[in-house]
DNA sequence: GCACTCCTGACCAAGAAGGTCAGGAAAGTC
DNA sequence: GACTTTCCTGACCTTCTTGGTCAGGAGTGC
């Protein structure tokens, strides 16, 4: 139930991207940008590419950019790219575990819980998180002095 | 954003001492309810009880029972017994992260993911789990046939 | 004393996390 | 065509986590 390196650096590289006006922008300003290893980062926008959601040009010039409007992107792309499917329990969806005994409901949670998940991570895009006009469910969801508690 | 099958384990485990009228239960009929191996299980009843969620004894006649009444206990406990603080990113709590640039807000978002997890998590108690009846949250989620379906 | 059950630490293999390194391959510039 | 720039790719590395197993010790009840 945490969030990797490499999720939280494919968002922010994503955010970048999503603010630059036109053109492509190379690696390496994204890396100081966000402060982010530029190799490891190569890695990660690499796996973007591969799963769509960002393009790139070589040589001069070149550099990466959203393969999609910033407004048609959202974050649970993003982190499904690099980390894969959200809510997995022991590596398999939650809707393939069959539970016994007094633990059959358990199901339901674990799919409550990825359903929360999505609720969120679906609804906010690269625009919301670059404007910081987020959606109206993280707004609710942050608006509780709880919530920015430790627990 | 996966759920070990450490913290499967700890709750199906819970559920089943939650079922137990009174009286220990031993680990090997834990094991067996819900077919986890035995010596892992140990393990893991033993952090259950060092975080207070558990009791045990020990010989003959010995075994596990839960230290609070099943409504008192809840899964987000269980979960953070044993995987440690939920939707923590890269080891940090979320409200502890400063980001910069055009992330600025991302911040809010990992805020909210943490939010919705625990209005899952917080709200199940082990009781509510036994019984199939779960709370409101959880049936509002599970409703739609879009929640089971795999992205 | 003996059986039973939990308690504990050591160990282990495989994989993931979080990188680094070295070189190749396209694109643009002169 | 040479050269620079930048992405692309695979190999490698260290440390930690996951998901266990093994062996023995320590209470508890009869």
């Amino acid at each position: 139930m945490r969030v990797s390196a490499k999720a939280d650096y494919a968002v922010r590289a994503a955010a970048e991207l999503a603010a630059a006006d036109e053109g492509p922008v190379k690696g390496e300003r994204l890396a100081e940008a966000q402060d982010i290893p530029l190799q490891f980062l190569e890695h990660i926008l690499l796996e973007l590419k591969h799963h769509g959601i960002v393009r790139a040009r070589r040589g001069a010039k070149g550099g990466y950019w959203l393969a999609r409007p910033a407004d048609e992107v959202t974050v649970a792309e993003i982190v499904r790219a690099v980390e894969g499917p959200i809510a997995h329990v022991q590596s398999t969806p939650p809707e393939d575990i069959a539970y016994r005994g007094n633990a059959a409901h358990l199901q339901d949670v674990w799919i409550a819980v990825r359903a929360s998940l999505r609720s969120v991570l679906e609804e906010v895009t690269l625009a919301d998180l670059v404007s910081g006009e987020l959606p109206g469910v993280v707004g609710d969801l942050t608006a509780d002095p709880d919530a920015w508690v430790a627990r």
